[in-house]
Order: C-alpha cells, then structure tokens, then sequence
DNA sequence: TAATTACTGTTATTACAATAACATTGTTCG
DNA sequence: CGAACAATGTTATTGTAATAACAGTAATTA
C-alpha cells in the first residue's frame, strides 16, 4: 500500500470530499468532475485534482471520478482495516452531545465506551454507551481494544487524564478542553479549540468592521 | 491603532496565550519569559516572541513580559471595543452544551440569544438564554445587535439557514455543521468541523501503526 | 569598565501549501 | 482524419508559516 506522506490539509480535504462523495453516491450520481467537486466546497478544481493525484487514483479521461471508487480509495487511506474504536472521557454534557450524534451514524469508528468519574453515571448506559469508572481505564481500553480517545473532562482534570489515557496505550487524542497538553510523539494529538476558534471569527469580523 | 495583518496562525495562538496568560495572572504571576510560555504550548520560544513581535509588543529587557500589559494587548487585537454579541441557531444537544458552557463564563463575547424552529423552545428560556422563532431573526439580530452566529442546526437545514443568517446581516459564522457553506466574502466563516478532526486523528493514528 | 550572561527583537532561510501554467489525453464533429 | 474541445495529471511559481541564525540590550560580575 502507498504509505508516501500526504500534506495534512489534504487528509482534511479527502475527509471532507468523502462525505460529499456520499451524499452524491445516495443521490445516485455515479460519476463527479473535478470542478462539480470543487464548486461543492468553494475549492478550485485545481485543487481537487492535485489532493487526488497524492493518493495515487486517476479517473476515466473525461467521465469524470467514479464516486463509488474514490469513496473506497479515500477509505483506504483514512481508515483502518481493523475497526478503530473510540472512547469519550468525561461523559457531561459536550461528551454527550458527541456521543448521541455519534450513535446515530454509522461509519469505522466507533464509540464502545464512556468513562467519567461521576458515581451516578458509572455502570450506567450515557447516551446509548456503557460508562466505565476511569480507575479500570487500563483494562478496558485493552479488553476493547480502544485506540482513540476524545477528551472532554473539565479542564483542571486534562492534564492528569492524559498521563492516564497514555499509560493506558491509548494512540489518538481528540482534545475538546481548552488546555494544552503534553503526550509523547508515539500519540497523536489534535487540538479542537471551541475558543480559539470563536475568538478568531470576533478578530476577523472585527477587523472588516474597523 | 496598528492594523497590519496578522498571520492567522498569529491570530490562534494569541488567543491560546491569553487563556493561560490568564491562569498565570490568577496565581499571582507579573512577568513571564518567552520561554515559559513556550513551555506551556509545547512550542519554541522564537515562535512565541515572533508572535509577540507581529503585534508590536515589547517587554522589559530581561524581566520577561508583563503578564498583565500583554493579556490587555492581545485583548485590544482580538476583542472588539463595543461587545461582540452571539447567537446560537439550533438549540439541540450540541447547541445547548455550547451555551451553558459559555454562560459559566465571561468574556468579550456574550451570547445573547438562540433562534430555533422547536414550538417547544420558542419563546422559552433555554441553557439560560432565551430562545426566537427563526421567523424573527431579522428583527432580533439589529434590536440585540448580534453579529455572530454558532451554527448547530441539522446538515439538512445549513444551507438555507445561512443564507437567513446573511440576509439578516450577521458578519461571521462559526460552522459546527459538516456541510460546506457559501457566504459572501464580507462574512467571515470559519469550519468547525468535528468528523475531519476525529478522522484525521484515525489516519495518524493508523499511519504510525502500519 | 569590560567581559559574561540571559534574555529579547529582527532578519534570513527553509519547509509547506496553494495557485498558476502547461502538457496530455480521450471525445466530438466538420 | 485531424482540428477543436473538455477534461485530467504534472511541473513551476508564488505565498504563507516555521525555524534558524544573528544582532541588540539590560543586568551581573570580575
Ligand atoms: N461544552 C462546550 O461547549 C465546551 C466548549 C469548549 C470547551 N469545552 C471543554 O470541554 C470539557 C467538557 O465540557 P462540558 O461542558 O461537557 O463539561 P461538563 O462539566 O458538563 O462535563 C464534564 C464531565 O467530566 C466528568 N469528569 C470530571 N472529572 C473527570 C475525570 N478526572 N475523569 C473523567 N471524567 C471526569 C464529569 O463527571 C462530567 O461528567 C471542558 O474541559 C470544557 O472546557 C466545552
Ligand atoms: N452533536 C455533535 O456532537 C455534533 C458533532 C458534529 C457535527 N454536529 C452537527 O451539529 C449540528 C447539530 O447537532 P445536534 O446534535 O445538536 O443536533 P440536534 O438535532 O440535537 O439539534 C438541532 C436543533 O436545531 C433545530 N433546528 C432544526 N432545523 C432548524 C432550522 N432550520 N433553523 C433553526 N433551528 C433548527 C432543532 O429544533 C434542534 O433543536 C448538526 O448539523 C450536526 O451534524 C454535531
């Protein structure tokens, strides 16, 4: 399998043309341009061609892209074989809005487990997932194999979860808190900071403004 | 006032810094080294005093900067003079742990009110703030002078929704959604969105591993 | 006071991403 | 057939961000 590295803005992008590629699929569309594809999410087809030319597929010369094709080789590259399974860590009220959402869609990762430390919670079902005490973190992440974690504690609990979640062999992290974190190379980490991102959108709008 | 262009990778970690200039503060800290808060982001400290020097911020020779001063610099860069004022639009799962998030605290930016399509939410108080019919967001948005919105309606209803929210003069839009949106080039947009960062994470995750 | 230290501020270089330019290849049709 | 077309695939250029190199300066000390 090509393992080459690709640009990370375009394994977002390929995440982004997959869903769209979807939905094209279930409106029956069987074939998509590189500028249809391009127009879908204000890219330039340009582009498009070029992110596709990384992972190595090439269409039928002016067919277009097949979209069942494309749909399987973006799936090569992004999922695993082997089902990737995830784990919320503080089931309040973020992990149970993700975890809901979550529950109605289907796709390779899967949410198999909660944990929180919360004692009305533990041993219950949150939100269609079994919610585990974080003391028994270590024998459930391996008894189910979990690989991702997404972190949503409160933020004074975020940096000693994670020495946690890593000890526990956990090899992805999506952090949802607003505090940074320290995790070794071997682990993935992904910042996702509602703040941060919000703060930028008041700067720009500001800055049109003024 | 100096309103050069700031990279917007600039513009994120300025927002990072002053959250945990403002811890530092709270523990009772006056000056801090480029290093330190390096330290704390997990990056270099050239990359910090670059950042500091965009904005054109100098500190006392070998004292550090003043935790204080910079927290009130970067807040003129960032927040606006007169607030900034926020809508929610789609007060679902997501929508309502956003807002009672933000209600624990206080900022430059202030949500103000949530519009919904729910007879059931209409006109009621919800997480805390009240809750419109999307009937009146024209008239709400100019009363309560909002100018962003947080966009946490179904994929299905996005579309449409943004256009509404133009029409009704909001001037950026913060997109939980998955779907890609079009706004005209005075709109700021920023994606805000989850399934790409979880996926990216999957890739890495599984890169490593293969 | 001159050398040393411990920092900051600026410029130069390198790396990464986006865009533009161009070459290529089937398809259509005069 | 072979020019014109309509699309893709590749290389070249430009733009943006990160890193590295270095210059400057207050405090410290011999
Ligand atoms: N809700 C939002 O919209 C939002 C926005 C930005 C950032 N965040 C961040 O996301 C995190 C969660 O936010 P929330 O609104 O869901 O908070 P919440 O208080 O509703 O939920 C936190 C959950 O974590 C559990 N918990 C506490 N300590 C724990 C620990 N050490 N280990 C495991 N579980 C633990 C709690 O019992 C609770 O169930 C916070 O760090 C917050 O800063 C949330
Ligand atoms: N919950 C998550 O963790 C999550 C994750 C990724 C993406 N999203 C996206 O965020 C959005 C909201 O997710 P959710 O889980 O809160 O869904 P939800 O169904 O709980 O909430 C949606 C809310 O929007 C309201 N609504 C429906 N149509 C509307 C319209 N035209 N105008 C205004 N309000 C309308 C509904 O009444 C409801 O209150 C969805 O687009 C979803 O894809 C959510």
């Amino acid at each position: 399998m090509k393992m080459m590295k690709l640009p990370e803005k375009t394994v977002e992008r390929l995440s982004i043309y997959r869903r769209t590629l979807l939905d094209c699929l279930a409106q029956g569309k069987t074939h998509i341009f590189s500028h249809e594809l391009a127009n879908l999410h204000n890219i330039t087809a340009v582009q498009v061609r070029r992110d596709i030319m990384f992972i190595g597929y090439s269409s039928m010369q002016r067919k277009g892209y097949d979209v069942k094709e494309l749909i399987d080789v973006i799936g090569g590259i992004i999922d695993s074989e082997a089902r990737q399974n995830v784990a919320i860590i503080g089931i309040g009220n973020l992990g149970r809005a993700i975890t809901t959402y979550f529950m109605g869609k289907r796709s390779k990762l899967n949410i198999v487990a909660a944990f929180d430390l919360d004692p009305n919670k533990i041993d219950r079902m949150v939100s269609g997932v079994k919610c585990y005490s974080m003391q028994n973190i270590e024998e459930i992440v391996k008894e189910k194999d979990i690989s991702i974690a997404i972190l949503t504690v409160p933020a004074d609990s975020a940096a000693g979860t994670t020495e946690r979640l890593v000890q526990a062999g956990i090899r992805g992290i999506l952090n949802f808190t607003t505090v940074p974190l320290n995790v070794p190379s071997s682990v993935h980490l992904e910042e996702y900071d509602m703040i941060t991102s919000l703060e930028k959108v008041a700067y720009f709008v500001k800055k049109q403004a003024g």
